[in-house]
DNA sequence: TTCCTAACGCTAAAAAATTGCGTTAATGTA
DNA sequence: TACATTAACGCAATTTTTTAGCGTTAGGAA
């Protein structure tokens, strides 16, 4: 659900926040699975209906947070050379999202939404938008660009995989050796 | 939780049974959110309690479902070549876990576990085994076999990476192009 | 300022999750 | 086969969560 908000302004926005703020707080001190829609709305002063109402359910207002925290606040580093840009950020996005908290994020993204539109959508769109300042950055260079689809299927998508299913740990080297398949 | 059953006889396994079997019932009659303990309690024949007390809660128990429908029944089909074996299992593979029951049993499982010996990594080995034994299959032939862990890299990943996060449908073309990859 | 109404708080009712306790039946042993 | 043991279940009471009605508050526009 997530409705959009046609007022997004004063209490509307101070409630968001609250409530964002209690879940952030709340997902440190106690387990997931102790993490409750009356519980959160106890921590951010606010009562459950307000919560259900907005968000519908506990996964839809996890997710919600969930790609607030994944949204990117900056751009990737600049290191001066695209092989060093990519692995940067390569190691960055596994070392985030490899660790417990990280794999909740993504579960609560992917939970919440089956269509483009949605979270999960979203997230995918952070990535691509990254691989691409970095692609762009490249070509200013005069270095030969990288096809970004393909960077997503060599480098990310077994990242993701392995987070996942949590068959594999993604550390540096396992990395370093996706990169040069590229 | 799922509690790995000290007796695996008589009511125990009745009642497993009946409980699975409703599990797969109520999926396609009612959507997934309207999918309740209570619900699926009442259609087994069995009191609410008891599926608690077995499984934890609602998604533990669609989890463990997940995995009996995502163990394969049978052996990768025997094509003749190793090329066209692979293909087979990855299209197959593909088109399963495309369609929105595919995601959903996926997610399903992902959500329930997050080490190796849990529902995910269960359903990550099916898939390795499938893999292990065309590969067998292949070198039992003469032909120059693959890497397993590439081929879940290089084309398994990406597949599950698009379906979950549904920014691209995994056709044929596509599918084909990741196997032309290894 | 004034109006309109989206969004919230409060409350009651419905539904779901938890727990104690007695009962049933699966499994081992004689 | 008969018996003892106890895992697993059913039932029912309790607690917690979710839903829904209705009045109130406070953005946003005229």
């Amino acid at each position: 659900m997530v409705k959009e908000m046609l007022r997004q302004g004063g209490r509307s926005a101070r409630i968001q926040a609250a409530v964002h703020a209690a879940v952030n707080a709340l997902s440190k001190e106690v387990g997931r699975e102790e993490l409750t829609v009356p519980l959160i709305a106890e921590r951010a002063g606010v009562t459950p209906s307000t919560i259900y109402r907005r968000w519908g359910d506990l996964s839809e207002l996890l997710a919600d947070v969930a790609v607030q925290r994944l949204r990117p606040i900056s751009d990737p580093d600049d290191t001066g050379a695209i092989t060093s840009d990519l692995e940067a950020f390569v190691l960055q996005y596994a070392e985030e999202m490899s660790s417990p908290v990280g794999r909740t994020l993504l579960l609560d993204v992917l939970a919440a939404s089956s269509d483009v539109s949605g979270p999960a959508g979203r997230c995918c769109q952070y990535t691509k938008q990254h691989l691409e300042t970095i692609r762009i950055r490249a070509t200013a260079r005069g270095e030969d660009a990288f096809d970004i689809n393909e960077a997503i299927d060599v480098v990310i998508a077994p990242i993701v995989y392995h987070i996942l299913f949590g068959d594999r740990a993604p550390d540096e080297e396992y990395c370093r050796a996706l990169l040069a398949r590229l």
